[in-house]
DNA sequence: TCATTAAATTGTT
DNA sequence: AACAATTTAATGA
């Protein structure tokens, strides 16, 4: 059952530290606040479970607190395209919340992971009386454009480092994702499910990027050393073929 | 707190 | 895909 619709019974209020860790709670003001603290619950789900299903009226504007998730979509044939990975700090569906349609993704954890919902009345609310959050909306619509633009030319490259340094940078971004900080908790297999590649490949293409000094390679996470070499680094050819 | 063991993750072929 | 090496997490004295 989809966390959208199985939230009422698992939710828990948030903790201090996890309400905290919410970027647009900050911008609201007091009895907006309020009301959304009111709102909000938080809920666990697992690696193949759905937090939400493409077709599925929309109820809640999801927020990660702590793990990782991916976004999918299903085409006609059956066959299942990851679009992204959603790191924590990231809030997704303000899109469908908006129009109150039906969820145009599937969005699954790649491991447990802590999801917090926001209903979309309350969001709609939000909308309506806070122009802190009618900013912040504003802002992350606008940045999630430029990461798509940014998505359609992953999807043509062909050289796996070069899509592994991209996809990487996505989930760095600090605007959308202002959770994830300086290192990302992901593992290698993990990383491998969201960019579509084998996982000795995407160690290679780590070790690669470490070399190059964009980031470090670390027991279950990578560090950013530098961000915009990662977002338009091109590599040579030949940059670390042994000679013959 | 420390040592031992199991589990997870990484590096390599 | 398989394997060894490394790191972390869990357990109990």
């Amino acid at each position: 059952m989809p966390l959208d619709s199985s939230l009422h019974q698992r939710r828990r209020a948030l903790t201090a530290g996890e309400l905290d860790a919410i970027p647009w709670i900050h911008l609201l003001a007091p009895q907006e606040r309020e009301r959304a603290v009111a709102d909000l619950k938080i809920a666990e789900a697992s690696p193949g479970e759905y937090v939400c299903r493409m077709g599925r009226p929309a109820t809640y504007w999801f927020g990660v607190v702590d793990g990782l998730l991916k976004m999918s979509s299903d085409n006609e044939h059956g066959q299942t395209m990851t679009f992204t990975g959603v790191p924590p700090g990231g809030w997704f569906g303000e899109g469908t919340a908006l129009k109150r349609e039906a969820y145009r993704y599937n969005i699954q954890p790649l491991r447990n992971s802590h999801v917090a919902g926001l209903h979309v009345d309350t969001f709609h609310w939000l909308l309506d009386h806070s122009i802190g959050f009618n900013r912040f909306i504003m802002n992350q619509l606008n940045e999630r454009l430029g990461q798509f633009i940014a998505a359609r030319e992953i999807d043509r490259m062909t050289n796996p480092d070069i899509r592994v340094a991209r996809s990487l940078a996505t989930l760095f971004n600090p605007v959308l994702y202002p959770g994830v900080g300086e290192v990302l908790r992901i593992t290698q297999q993990e990383l491998a499910y969201l960019v579509g590649l084998s996982r000795q490949r995407v160690n290679e293409a780590l070790t690669t990027l470490a070399e190059q000094g964009s980031i470090r390679v670390e027991y279950g996470g990578l560090r950013v050393l530098d961000l915009p070499a990662l977002r338009s680094h091109v590599f040579s050819k030949e940059t670390s073929r042994k000679p013959a």
